[in-house]
DNA sequence: GTCGACATGAGGCACGCACCTCAGATAACT
DNA sequence: AGTTATCTGAGGTGCGTGCCTCATGTCGAC
């Protein structure tokens, strides 16, 4: 049983570790042990480390720089313990049936789940995908209630930074996903440099179509959010450096409306002639198989897709698809949460776990 | 600084958040709780959730269906925390000046220091790459010392298969890196498949060569080694599905010896003929680039490489190298701690968490 | 020199749990 | 029935920290 434990293991070690490392089981310091170094009281130490009121600059001075020297660290763990602390997150997502979206939500209702044996609330708020200012409003509100930290996945507009600046200063953590606000304030950004996607699935474009003339098409929900903006920006970039002998026709804009897409699609298809490849930067997969299917295209044009889901796991698999540039969501939701703990303890990140890996899949490394 | 921190927020919530979800800040059962609910005293509680003796059958079963009844989790960190529990770790890692081992060392003394601040001591403990024996009795060694959990990165051999399965008859934790140790008794390989390594190898060969005759050349360190030999499958599987057109040569075993490697590739190219791939199964991406840019074959030759590491990252940068395949190090690293750590617990891992992802990286999305 | 304001120390209780002791209850033996 | 062996309860102490009270100390201003 997953509660039963057995009995510690004896300390006494024998051989050959023993001799290694000179076993400095230096316990770590405690608060006792500021107390001791500094020659004041537990009561002052305490008030000097939770920045309580009532101890002079020289006393506070005298604790900081003793705790300096024996290196003290404080043990989030047991001073959760006595505050009784819980970490309350929300989580703000679009309302959006976009399979990405959907998978978002699942996950944060997954670790949400497991999070509450960290002491860690998990909510999710859902504002509607394209009313900034009501957005706005709801990340207002948050910051009138008790929640500890915010994750937003919203589209970058003036309204809503100003929302987060506004949370920032009702001091709560905020951290952005998979599309960032620059010029806010949020402490940090979950998600990959899209500018970065975008040259990736340009570069797979150019190697896959081979040498010799070719004609792209880019199909894109809608050229107001900023990472659609910068994935076509790098795919526009590496092309022209690398493979001057493909034309990007104009993007094609789906504004997230499927039925749009499918009756859009088929007619410029037919319209611009040959189309070599083709390169979906936002929703719409579902659609783009079944057109490319039933116009008999599917394995004559090159597909780079974004954002693993069922549908572009299933292009993958049968073939219509041949590459697809993706972000790993549970990796997104974990940081998150683990970014927002560490900006409510003042603690530092280890970077390179926080960052995001683009990720390139194809049918063979299909997870 | 770091150890200071803000004032609790006050619990007090007023708005949205309330109606949303109906409080349900049930507090989690405590071993209180549980004594409450089977109508014993703490102490019975207490042996009998730490296993200990003097506790009718009759009553261990009152209390466990308690604790069913109630859902009662124990709260690890208190009780490490009263238990005064540190983990010991040890990581047995061959002695070898390939890159990527380097970068798995360096990573696994990154994360011991930082895992310190969890109770956790980490030990890395080298060996002779190439002498089972004296792996095996390495961790002989360690069954007998007070280690709660190993981490193994070596050639699958029996000696060692055995060793491990002595190594979990001591009840210590132990996973395999890597390169993963099937029938012996490790709780977890930690690791990518390396078939499907393989076969995402060749498929990105296939494509990037595109359609026609090639040859392709392999080179590998030594044909001994389970994670090569799984490569090379996956390879040969992918290209006579798929790109029946492409003849992959016999594997140029390089045994481990960078001098051997380039004397034996430049006479291999100019034998074989024209030869428009190359597989880089293990070792040797430096003086790989070395021997192609000498040649002037550098644009030439598609190379396809595993590993991230300072070479092959030089290689993709300059072109000689068109992809690399490569597992996250600091994932593979920090995911056999977690790993290790919950089975010593004995709690549940998170399995997409420890899933390691199969990376494809190209000169565009070089991290 | 007295007073009030502030600084500090001593100590306690709590958090959820581990681990110990010891007395008393119950059951299983002669 | 008495004796022993086995259970069980009550209660304590401690882990590292938070947070509270209350008594005492120190300082500067009047």
């Amino acid at each position: 049983m997953a509660y039963l434990k057995g009995a510690p293991r004896s300390l006494a070690a024998t051989s050959l570790l023993l001799t290694q490392e000179r076993v400095e089981t230096v316990a770590r310091p405690t608060v006792n042990d500021i107390a001791k170094e500094a020659g004041v009281s537990l009561a002052t130490v305490d008030r000097v480390l939770n920045g309580r009121p009532g101890v002079r600059k020289k006393t506070v001075e005298k604790v900081n720089e003793a705790i300096r020297r024996i290196g003290y660290v404080r043990d989030i763990t047991a001073a959760n313990l006595a505050r009784r602390r819980e970490y309350h997150f929300v989580f703000v997502l679009p309302e959006s049936d976009s399979l990405f979206l959907q998978s978002v939500r699942d996950m944060v209702n997954e670790v949400a789940e497991l999070s509450r044996l960290d002491r860690t609330r998990i909510t999710i708020l859902p504002v509607p995908a394209h009313d900034p200012h009501l957005i706005a409003a709801r990340l207002g509100e948050l910051a009138t209630v008790a929640v500890d930290g915010v994750a937003i996945l919203a589209p970058e507009t003036p309204p809503v930074r100003d929302a987060i600046r506004h949370l920032k200063e009702q001091d709560r953590a905020v951290v952005t996903l998979v599309s960032d606000q620059p010029n806010s304030d949020r402490d940090h950004f979950v998600g990959v440099d899209n500018v970065m996607a975008g040259r990736t699935a340009g570069a797979l474009m150019g190697r896959f179509l081979g040498p010799g003339r070719h004609r792209v098409m880019v199909l894109v929900n809608s050229m107001q959010a900023r990472d659609s903006l910068e994935r076509r920006f790098g795919f526009d970039q590496v092309i022209a450096e690398s493979w001057p002998d493909i034309e990007v026709l104009p993007s094609l804009e789906g504004r997230d409306d499927m039925d749009y897409i499918s009756s859009l699609l088929p007619r410029a298809l037919e319209q611009r002639g040959a189309v070599d490849g083709l390169y979906v930067l936002g929703a719409g997969n579902r659609e783009v198989s079944r057109v490319l299917k039933s116009l008999g295209l599917s394995q004559q044009v090159t597909v780079i897709a974004h954002e693993l889901t069922e549908s572009t796991r299933r292009g993958l698999e049968s073939g219509v698809v041949d590459a697809v540039i993706t972000q790993n969501v549970g990796h997104i939701v974990r940081s998150a949460i683990r970014v927002l703990r560490a900006t409510c303890d003042g603690t530092p990140i280890i970077e390179a776990q926080e960052k995001i890996r683009l990720e390139i899949v194809i049918r063979e490394n299909l997870p």
